[in-house]
DNA sequence: TAATATTGCATAGCATGCTATTCAAGTAGA
DNA sequence: TCTACTTGAATAGCATGCTATGCAATATTA
């Protein structure tokens, strides 16, 4: 084989991505949400009340996609929307009762998934995992 | 704030991948592939004329996806499907010569993604980075 | 050989993510 | 103040990925 997957880091970080979203789904599904909601869930659970604006700001991920999943979490009654009271165009996004009764649980399920895939390394290679990949994500960033 | 997005392994390596993906996105897109197609590709490239079970069983992702790829690969002009000799049900995948011809310029953006992304590691950190992911692998795929 | 099970692939339906576009509402400038 | 620019959010359209299911063809077994 010319290509071997586990020595490329493109194949192996998609894959990596993959089977992390895939455990998280299914330890959170019970839960009532999903793996693309976690991330509005995070920011909300600390700071509610905000704009859409102000929680794409927090996040690494497109307005767009943003504005999609919060419909799904209004539709799945994890957030309500109500008008802001000076800018017309925007909105607050409150989470409902059943998203803060979550919270506990949620962060149990993360923090045990995340245990999970890092069971088979020590704390220092664990820091030095968290170090390479910021590291890639900045390089990644970057526009050259 | 209680959570810390670079500190958690989960939101790291969904950020990560996205990264990769985007990057590579922009980088082939010239060639007329997008990042999906190639595990299919890289397969194919090392050994086409096989049925789409063959292909499946040496890449990481499940049976339906694949084939939602391959017809958008067939649409793409990248593959043809011939009729299995001795068997109805399955057919034959072959790469035209539109996918042939950019096999080596693929090979070259990916490896330069990879590189762009490995730019802040030395070579024994991106060892490590490699074995590492390998074995978050290993531990996400045991099912308790 | 007829009934049953398995297998190869396609399809349905959904979530997550992106870019591009639209549209209404707000802001600023002539 | 009227026009033009900007901004907040929604929508369109697409790719990638999953699980579940359907369906026809093949294989097995009673």
């Amino acid at each position: 084989m010319t290509f071997k997957k586990d020595e490329s880091a493109g194949y192996v970080v998609n894959r990596m991505a993959r089977l992390f979203a895939q455990n998280l789904h299914e330890r959170i599904a019970p839960l009532g949400i999903v793996p693309g909601q976690f991330p509005a869930l995070l920011s909300l659970w600390e700071h509610d009340g905000v704009t859409q604006k102000e929680l794409v700001s927090g996040l690494d991920i497109e307005q767009a996609t943003i504005a999609n999943t919060l419909t799904r979490m209004e539709r799945d009654g994890l957030i309500r929307r109500t008008k802001h009271p000076s800018d017309a165009r925007a909105q607050q996004i409150w989470l409902t009762p059943k998203a803060r009764r979550i919270r506990d649980e949620a962060y149990a399920a993360a923090g045990e998934v995340n245990a999970k895939a890092l069971s088979g390394l020590d704390e220092r290679e664990r820091a030095q995992l968290l170090d390479y990949m910021n590291r890639v994500i900045t390089a990644l960033h970057s526009s050259e």
